[in-house]
DNA sequence: TGCTATTATGACTAACCAGTCATATGACTG
DNA sequence: CAGTCATATGACTGGTTAGTCATAATAGCA
């Protein structure tokens, strides 16, 4: 938590301030990420980031925090103002706000994703927290509306399919984060556009966790 | 690749160096990594490592295309050991070949596994090719199998269906990596040990690929 | 206005570490 | 043995940067 002279601040100041070590962190490693450029980048001198922040690492536990806020709350806003009509929908919204998220504030979305994956261990646990409860939440809902439609299949093994599902979502995530730099070859073989490759990968799971008629018993 | 100088020493020395280095940036970011511990564990002064690399980037980018190398090399060892009996069993072998992998040599398998989510792009570039080159001719084996078999639907959405296994083998492998540190929840609510946690999702996988006899049609 | 508490400022320090280089060692050759 | 080449060695340098601190500015209040 930042010291309480940060929250003296005015509106204005904070959010350079947030801005300028969002733009760092986003777009380096934390080791690689420079304070000197931080407070250049807000128009502060140095020395008044260390009253604000004990050290480096409070800064970038408190930005990478404040990211994952950004990121669920626009989540949710999404969702307020385009209602999932069913499971499958939901998934498809999750993945096309994934989409608009990188390309509305890549720097918010790039740290979130860059926190997802962090290798430095003692910050990350710090973390991840918080994005393994949302994460579980969105799980509930999809497999309550799932059932209550019908379109899960009731004898589904959820913890495989909720393996399935983390996994699919992380991968398209990940290639989203990446066609920053470079354009995603799996995203392009996927379709031209978002929808299309959403579609296709939500027609995919659809035939996964549904019920069949027939099914095949081979083991 | 290294200077000469370094293919002339002794298979013991060389060998020394490569534990040495595939340890630092095996347990390190790269930026945190420290040449003077390498050649610390080495048993060799610094200036000596200069005689054998151009710098730090060149050692890092040998050593993680050397971890890679070894990946591939066991994993093909594996599959002669352990022959597939289908595309599923194939898959199934891949997975639990990563389990091994991190078990038997962990170094190895997580500069590896580090390499893949490395956020330096300049370093990246220079080493994940190799790292698709392979990853494309195991997709190829399974589908070509599959189809031989007559496992996978030949009506199969193909890129869709790369991407999800694609997805799945990408987030067990780093559930692996993970529960070096930390038993892994995900993998624990799967099953007690690796040969479970492999087996239902090959059988959500099944169930995505196999032809249905009677598929519904809703879009 | 004068006094106190809070905040601003940026030059400075200390630690870290990739990379260098002058010198030493040894091997091989004739 | 002298001379030449390849390699070894580790003290040193230069650049970088997190964090400090003495001083200045400002605000709040009596």
């Amino acid at each position: 938590m930042p010291k309480k002279t940060f929250f003296n601040l005015s509106k204005e100041k904070k959010s350079r301030i947030m801005q300028a070590s969002l733009s760092e962190f986003s777009q380096r490693e934390y080791r690689d990420s420079n304070l000197d450029r931080i407070a250049g980048s807000a128009g502060i001198p140095k020395g008044s980031l260390y009253q604000y922040f004990e050290n480096k690492e409070e800064m970038f536990i408190y930005t990478a925090l404040w990211s994952i806020q950004q990121v669920y709350a626009r989540f949710e806003q999404y969702l307020d103002e385009n209602p999932a009509k069913d499971c499958y929908d939901l998934f498809a919204k999750a993945l096309l706000f994934s989409v608009r998220m990188h390309r509305y504030d890549p720097d918010a979305a790039g740290l979130y994703h860059r926190v997802g994956f962090l290798q430095n261990t003692p910050l990350r646990e710090k973390i991840v927290g918080d994005i393994h409860q949302k994460n579980d939440l969105f799980m509930e809902k999809f497999f309550s509306i799932g059932f209550k439609t019908g379109q899960i299949d009731t004898k589904i093994d959820i913890p495989a399919a909720r393996f399935v599902l983390d996994s699919i979502s992380n991968r398209f995530q990940e290639e989203v984060y990446r066609s920053r730099d470079k354009n995603s070859d799996l995203l392009q073989s996927l379709g031209e556009n978002d929808e299309q490759c959403v579609d296709r990968l939500v027609a995919m799971l659809k035939k996964t966790f549904s019920a069949e008629k027939t099914q095949d018993k081979r083991r």
